[in-house]
DNA sequence: GCATATCTGTAGTGATCGCTATACAATTGA
DNA sequence: TCAATTGTATAGCGATCACTACAGATATGC
């Protein structure tokens, strides 16, 4: 019972997300969220709490679409090496793609934020997206594709290190174009891989593999 | 003839580089600055103008102490390989050096700012550190060490990437060796070259160059 | 000593920050 | 129809923002 509510929590979320991602957290005061979503303070924050947990949701749409093609690129493409060269030309479509604003949220929208927690949470996101890719690499070293002496750790943070400078050309504007010229010159540090991987060790550790 | 200034006007300019660097140009507030610097806010607008204008000589400063490395890389090495190789090198070892904040004022300093002038003053400085970059890559390919048909907007753009990553990476809490793993990945991107330039074309247009 | 000039510390300006008390509108169940 | 419940709009809370008016302190030139 009681009176309905007069605008759409979905619509106005994205719009939240919209300036979270143009201006970052705490650039983003709650009179321009309001204007933006066409609601007053007291709507907002009955529908989403409070600024922080509206940004955590936000958050969390941005990964559920925009940002989706990261964690669909490791686990869709067969080999670390398509996965990761997926990821990156299609981070280089995403950062430029004009209709929505440039670059990655969780790459740009918490720095220079005094909050600790907006710190920590999307640090967290960006560690987790590194540790993802060490993952997938690390697959492909007990498949024996890749070198066993490959510096997964050292190549993930290589990887981490170009999206991340891809969001920031994307940013200064950088078009679609040079990203994707990024992304290429990028695969260029790939590590020599042995074309048939079950070939090379006996009884590879990696066949119990599903991911 | 007036009372003389009771603090020195240089180490404040530097204890506010420090804030400004930790923290970016918006998330450092007048109150921590001059807590900082260890005046009032009196002093320091009788000292520096206003909060911009401090900023702005921070940057310079920044750019003509710990940002040095950069221009000194491109200027003094003989080759362009060379002379990104160390720039590269060095910037990890900077952005990951503890005794000072982390990463690059320059990259990081004017995100989610609200003050445009802040915005395209550090973009442009962005900007000519591409540009310089570019320009060194061309030198190589007009004497003939890099292909005719080498892309080096491309390559500018992909090592000045990798230049924001890294200092986005050590902002995270990416270490010295992580950082130096980075920078040799990134150098495999490099393209071919011809071992003696000027034998490859008769009468190269390189040989003026004196940068 | 004294006028003048410059710096320093206190205190406070209007504006904006995130957030909310309060009153009113709108809907449901009885 | 009417109490109960929930959303909306106005208006304002204390805190902080960049910045400064003002008065007292300290220097120089005479």
């Amino acid at each position: 019972m009681g009176r309905t509510r007069a605008f759409d929590r979905d619509t106005a979320l994205e719009r939240a997300l919209d300036e979270f991602w143009r201006h970052g957290y705490e650039a983003t005061s709650i009179a321009t969220l309001t204007a933006a979503m066409g609601i007053n303070p007291p709507s907002l924050y009955a529908a989403f709490g409070d600024k922080r947990k509206l940004f955590t949701e936000a958050v969390r749409r941005y990964q559920e679409t925009h940002g989706a093609f990261s964690t669909r690129a490791l686990a869709e493409e067969p080999t670390a090496r398509e996965a990761v060269e997926r990821l990156l030309r299609e981070a280089a479509e995403v950062y430029s793609d004009a209709t929505h604003p440039p670059g990655c949220l969780i790459v740009s929208a918490g720095v220079n934020t005094t909050d600790p927690q907006v710190i920590a949470e999307l640090r967290g996101h960006r560690e987790r997206a590194k540790q993802a890719i060490r993952d997938r690499i690390d697959h492909d070293i007990r498949s024996g594709r890749l070198p066993r002496d490959t510096d997964s750790g050292g190549l993930a943070a290589y990887y981490a290190a170009i999206i991340q400078g891809m969001s920031t050309q994307a940013c200064d504007g950088c078009g679609r174009t040079d990203l994707v010229s990024v992304a290429a010159l990028a695969m260029r540090a790939w590590p020599e891989e042995h074309p048939d991987p079950d070939a090379t060790r006996s009884g590879s550790d990696g066949l119990g593999c599903t991911a």
